[in-house]
RNA sequence: GCGGGUGUAGCUCAAUGGUAGAGCAAUAGCCUUCCAAGCUAAAGACGAGGGUUCGAUUCCCUUCACCCGCUCCA
């Protein structure tokens, strides 16, 4: 029935989230806007209820005093909202400024694309004709690699190698095109013919921004975070000496983050400008494996227990090779969206075991592995290429008397990637019988009520008999507890099959059978099955409904 | 960033170098006693900019967005 991975499948939920008001693409007016999306009315209230839950199930209602099934120990859990800007050190300490700063070049004839400072190249001329030979390779394999690539270009047999004359040393491009050599006469490092390579451009994922009205010199450069975990890092000694907290705690934050994405696609699954819902977990050292393990099997269960096909999901953990510099241990959690191909997940929330980079990068400053440590990065004059904030950011324990760096343990959510999949995951097409008993298609959300943005529906039978003003009555009623909404337009049928779209769980017809006992009907979106409930019991039965997993 | 494709109403689709048409949805009203019935009314579009032309939604150029394939993705 259901059709996954499949592309078409993928523009009906599109459509479908345009047109019932769940996501518009942003600045729509204006032609769009690549990479940013907009959340309409049901849109707003989906995205939002998956935040609310996720905070309430790991923040808000999290147990302190018991030790939860799969966990260590017990823990507490603390919040923060941090800004989007901050301290320029602080991207630069994290790693990212270096690392999502770069300039790339390209190669019209190859469709490759270099960093700009890793390629080098020198002069080779043979008969009259003159090329500047580039190469991505280093060390050793530098010399050799011009060498053949220079013998292909005049077109010679490898004895004939010895007729090129070479002019001067590899010198990186960057200093070559600075001291003068003209891009018409560089070969690219895949390409037959010289002159195929772009001007270098400067890759920025960090959105940047200037401090100041009178924005001036490059001292005022700012960022817009990339995600929202170094704020709860920065802010981690704060918590500490204000909240009473205990290691093993965790801070939690929810917020828009920004990265300058190459290749925005897939509808908001790679947006420019998105949400996040990240735990920054701190534990002991010896007990952080552990930890990692829990976060990666509660996170995983969270998503099962709001609904999503545990065959779509995935839990994926990294092979070594894969890891970050830093990291112990990685898995993500992905989903196999739509409009990937079949067999492909895209990543909705990662659990990372970060060990004390993060709280020792903001001590210290930019830190890099070496020999399988962590050390300070140097510069040429043997400084800190970065220097940290200088604190002590280090935990005390007066029970045990020990002083040590917190292991980071961080399950990172993507919110919109979140949404997206609770979106298509929820998306159904089937058939129910009409008026006269033929099958229909419909088109059903079957989102987990709590994630629904509407919960219930209040419609009157039909406008008249008084029926209206006992739907009315009950929708004030309810709507005092969750989101509801009165409808009184058409076809009861008709009524229906616009909340199946929205998602709307559970449906109250007021009837002609309600005016004379006060019950009403109840209808249960994903079985179409009716019951008939007294009408002043309707409150507490959704009420325990949306409560109950 | 490269190559290919696509842009007409909220959605799905027509037609046309000379006033852009339909179905569904949505709106107002009538009717309607359980799964998109019917009737009436009104509303709604050529992605944007430029060029050719007496006249461009149509032809050309540019641009923006979306889709597919590469590329990239700490």
């Amino acid at each position: 029935m259901t059709h996954p991975n499949d592309q078409s499948r993928m523009d009906r939920i599109v459509s479908l989230a345009k047109r019932r008001g769940f996501i518009f693409q942003s600045s729509e007016i204006y032609g769009g806007l690549n990479g940013f999306w907009d959340y309409g009315p049901l849109g707003v209230a989906l995205k939002r209820n998956l935040k609310d839950a996720w905070w309430h199930d790991m923040v808000g209602g999290h147990d302190e005093l018991a030790t939860l099934p799969g966990a260590p120990t017990a823990y507490e859990m603390t919040g923060l909202d941090c800004t989007i800007i901050m301290h320029p050190q602080v991207w630069k300490c994290s790693g990212h400024f270096d690392l999502f700063h770069d300039w790339m070049i390209d190669c019209r004839e190859s469709k490759r694309r270099y960093r700009y400072d890793h390629l080098q190249g020198r002069w080779a001329a043979h008969r009259g004709k003159r090329v500047f030979v580039t190469t991505e390779a280093s060390g050793d394999e530098a010399g050799p690699d011009t060498v053949a690539r220079a013998q292909k270009f005049f077109g010679l047999r490898a004895k004939q190698v010895d007729e090129i004359e070479w002019t001067g040393d590899l010198e990186p491009l960057p200093a070559a095109i600075t001291a003068g050599v003209a891009a018409a006469d560089v070969l690219g490092p895949d390409a037959a013919a010289p002159g195929t390579l772009t001007e270098p451009r400067e890759f920025n994922l960090m959105f940047e921004t200037r401090i100041g009205a009178l924005a001036g010199d490059a001292d005022d450069r700012a960022f817009l975070r990339p995600e929202t975990a170094q704020g709860i890092f920065v802010n981690f000694k704060n918590v500490l000496d204000t909240s009473r907290v205990r290691v093993p705690f965790g801070i939690a934050q929810v917020g828009k983050s920004f990265r300058n994405e190459i290749t925005p696609r897939n509808f908001t699954f790679r947006s420019r400008e998105f949400e996040q819902m990240e735990i920054e977990f701190f534990c002991r050292p010896a007990d952080s494996a552990d930890w990692y393990r829990y976060w990666r099997d509660r996170r995983w269960r969270w998503y099962l227990d709001l609904g999503l096909t545990e065959g779509r999901l995935r839990l994926r953990e990294h092979a070594a090779d894969e890891l970050s510099h830093y990291s112990v241990g990685t898995a993500d959690i992905e989903y196999a969206f739509p409009f990937l191909a079949p067999g492909e997940f895209g990543e909705l929330e990662g659990i990372a075991h970060r060990g004390d980079f993060d709280l020792r990068s903001h001590m210290e400053g930019k830190l890099v592995r070496r020999d399988g440590a962590l050390v300070l990065e140097t510069g040429a004059d043997g400084k800190p290429r970065h220097k940290g904030s200088g604190k002590d950011l280090s935990y005390f324990d007066d029970i045990t008397r020990e002083r040590f760096v917190p292991h980071v343990i961080e399950p990172s959510a993507g919110a919109d990637r979140g949404t997206l999949a609770f979106l298509c995951d929820a998306y159904h097409e089937d058939e129910v019988p009409d008026e006269d008993g033929k099958p229909r298609s419909r088109t059903v959300m079957k989102l987990h009520p709590r994630l629904a943005p509407v919960k219930a529906a209040i419609l009157p039978l039909v406008k008249k008999d008084g029926m209206p003003e006992m739907a009315i009555d009950l929708y004030r009623r309810l709507k005092r507890h969750m989101a509801c909404q009165y409808d009184e337009k058409g076809s009861v049928g008709r009524r229906y099959a616009r909340q199946d779209e929205a998602g709307t769980p559970w449906c109250l017809t007021i009837d002609g059978q309600t005016l004379a006992d006060r019950t009403v009907t109840l209808r249960d979106r994903d079985t179409l099955a009716q019951e008939r409930v007294p009408v002043d019991e309707v409150v507490t039965l959704l009420r325990d409904r949306l409560a109950s997993p």
